[in-house]
DNA sequence: TCAAGTTGTCTAACAACATAGACAACTTGA
DNA sequence: TCAAGTTGTCTATGTTGTTAGACAACTTGA
């Protein structure tokens, strides 16, 4: 590793960032894992340690490392591509990322529906709902909180089910669902609160994307809403436009 | 072509030589034509003249332009590829290159042979040779200067010949030679002589390479030995190492 | 011959890059 | 609790990059 000799024209601090990004792109520093110390990343570029500060910097504003004061630098996982089409199931897209999806209930209601979730249920205010409080996990990490409400009147113990199948799309198959699409989404953003937060294992102060989605069947009869919050340093949504 | 804004680690002057060698390479800028002034080339960019000066220096210094004071800066033609092997023809090598060959008789003799020439002809020192002094062209610039030796005893009017024909394999092919190949090629080089810069149209102090070579028909009988000063910057040699 | 346009060279000033050393704040494991 | 190792922050200094302006030297075409 010995950069320098002539003005390339490249900063050295770049060079350095380059030569880390591709480490990481390489697997030589797998997801999830501890750099080097600055120290030695300085020894081993040849280069003083402020140079590669400056290097972990950039990629740390670009959330490809994490800086943990006291402790190292951790590369960060590679951010969950979330298409946003047609086709929008959870557990399909964490697995077409190569990454296991779980599911887990956290609380569950039937409650008479507020006047705007039941407006996109097709449903008059106050009809009853099943409201499922859940957490959703690609490889054991939080990807996002969120509550999913189904019409109590055709999915009367979906609380149950869930529970036990930790999966929205099982759940619908279970109701003899083969098949269902995304109606809409809308996607907004905010800090995370402080019991997401925690439920997520995101430290305070970190931004969510705010999801909310309507799945319809094939008739296009509404299935559920739903209303997530993704964190944001862990995936990314994508929406083609055909 | 807005540079600049934030950091990227890659100094402006080196992103403005990128620009300008992409240019290069995309047609932008053909070969042998004049690039935008300096200061033309700074407003592109938005960057002063001499960040611009700068990036050209690199590129001249790589040989892909060349600046002439009062004049402009120009697109270097890229350099003949000239491979060395068995069958070795000028022609059909500025040919391969998309480039139209030529050559220029400047001066013939018949002479007795020096030693080293007879040896390598296999004559006795003093047998009767032409001698042809000539110029070869790719496009119209000159590649090469040169001398290249015969023996009189079977080429006797080759100095007529290569007037009229302006090609070595015409010439032999005109005695009936319809193939030969490429004995030995030695390689040396040296800065060109006040004679030869003008006739190759090349600035005082730039380097030649100086090849000797000797070719002999399908029988191994030699046929010419040639001694061949080339433009160092409008030709580069290959070797293949089968 | 001359004006316009070109590259070459010089000086000056400021911003960005890079190195060096020291110490604080924090985490980890013994 | 403590020592070792980590990241965060500060000051200082020298090098390289970038802009700015001026003028010289040269080429080209009218």
């Amino acid at each position: 590793m010995n950069i320098q000799d002539k003005p390339t024209g490249v900063a050295l601090w770049r060079q350095v960032a380059d030569g880390i990004e591709r480490g990481i792109a390489d697997g030589t520093y797998p997801s999830g894992e501890k750099l080097p110390g600055e120290t030695e990343i300085a020894e081993i570029y040849r280069v003083n340690r402020h140079t590669v500060r400056r290097a972990l910097a950039t990629l740390a504003e670009r959330g490809l490392v994490r800086a943990e004061r006291g402790s190292g630098t951790y590369v960060e996982a590679p951010k969950l591509s979330y298409p946003l089409r047609s086709r929008t199931r959870f557990s399909e897209i964490v697995g077409a990322g190569g990454r296991e999806p779980d599911g887990k209930m956290i609380d569950a209601f039937t409650e008479p529906s507020p006047r705007d979730i039941a407006k996109q249920l097709g449903l008059k205010t106050g009809a009853l709902l099943v409201r499922i409080e859940a957490l959703r996990f690609a490889d054991r990490t939080p990807i996002c909180i969120g509550t999913t409400w189904f019409p109590a009147s055709r999915f009367a113990d979906a609380a149950e089910v869930y529970a036990r199948l930790n999966s929205t799309t099982k759940l619908l198959a279970h109701y003899g669902i083969r098949d269902y699409r995304r109606l809409s989404t809308r996607i907004t953003a905010a800090i995370v609160s402080a019991t997401d937060a925690a439920k997520l294992d995101l430290a305070l102060g970190r931004s969510v994307l705010i999801v909310e989605s309507t799945d319809v069947d094939l008739d296009g009869t509404p299935l559920k809403v739903s209303r997530s919050r993704f964190v944001a340093e862990r995936v990314e949504f994508v929406v083609e436009n055909a």
